[in-house]
DNA sequence: CCTTGTGTTCTCCG
DNA sequence: CCGGAGAACACAAG
């Protein structure tokens, strides 16, 4: 379930991979996910380069040409760069990588660029989509977003300003992309734990001390899981095919039932909170 | 039934 | 009564 951490592996990625690449073919075989015009995707988009790669969130925006693709994963997408294409015709380049990554069932959508290198998206569940968007419709989408947690506008009075007048619980403060950008629910988990506070508080009740903590926190969480490439339960690979290796520095995302590994004597619980499958300790969160 | 990300809709409150 | 907040629901597919 890629969030910011793993869009953002992803960003810098193919930030490496695809800039300057000029798009020769495209091939869709699911078209459920693409939300623009068919005909006019295509047109637009072959013959013409990758300027940037940019991320808002979890919302991937290319540059190409003077519009912007949008891509969103949502849960299950993945975006796969490929610089050989023998593994279409069965050999695979990268042994340590099952080829059925890089293409399979779920395979949506294949850009070719030219000299043959190739970008996949995947897409098991096809929650995900691609849409192509001009200036003005890019910039009212980025607009909707709240505060980027590691760019430096996340200052610690405008993260103070979101507490202000509000009386929702943490955990929906935390996924609301309006607010902040980019935190879903394994992350939002993992900030409430690593802040030592638990999720269903009241943002009033909230001391300053707990805001200043879950500021740095947010921070630090996010920073380190981006450190190790995100986070990967089943889905998620960036953009080389790789798993994320985030996994084993939770703290208490999917730990229900094991020890806290804080206070080493109560073990995780799960409940249901702002709709999502919640983990934490009850008893080093307060 | 569950899973999560997001968009919509509805209610409530000041 | 308007506007915003927040909760609830809907939807996607397996």
């Amino acid at each position: 379930m890629p969030e910011l951490p793993e869009v953002e592996t992803i960003r810098q990625g193919l930030s490496e991979k695809i800039l300057h690449k000029k798009i020769k073919a495209i091939k869709i075989i699911k078209p459920k996910l693409v939300k623009s015009n068919y005909n006019e995707f295509l047109k637009f988009l072959v013959g013409n380069k990758i300027n940037k790669v940019d991320r808002v969130g979890k919302l991937l925006i290319l540059s190409v040409g003077n519009k912007y693709l949008l891509i969103h994963l949502k849960m299950t997408g993945q975006l796969i760069y490929s610089d050989t294409r023998e593994f279409i015709s069965g050999g695979h380049p990268f042994p340590e990588i099952k080829a059925d990554t890089l293409q399979n069932k779920s395979t949506a959508i294949i850009f070719t660029f030219t000299g043959n290198s190739q970008l996949i998206m995947n897409d098991q569940r096809l929650f995900g989509y691609l849409k192509l968007v001009n200036k003005e419709e890019k910039e009212e989408i980025v607009a909707k977003f709240g505060i980027e947690p590691l760019q430096s506008d996340f200052t610690l009075e405008k993260f103070k300003k979101i507490f202000i007048r509000r009386s929702a619980v943490l955990k929906a403060i935390l996924l609301n992309q309006q607010l902040i950008a980019g935190i879903g629910n394994i992350y939002a988990d993992e900030i409430c734990f690593a802040a030592s506070i638990m999720p269903d508080r009241r943002v009033n009740n909230l001391s300053v001390k707990e805001i200043e903590n879950l500021y740095k926190v947010i921070q630090k969480v996010i920073a380190k899981a981006i450190k190790y490439k995100g986070t990967t339960f089943k889905d998620y690979r960036d953009s080389s095919g790789q798993a994320g290796n985030f996994v084993e520095h939770l703290k208490v995302y999917g730990r229900k039932g094991l020890k806290c590994l804080r206070c080493k004597q109560t073990e995780i619980s799960k409940m249901k909170l702002a709709g999502r499958g919640t983990h934490y300790c009850p008893n080093c969160q307060k």
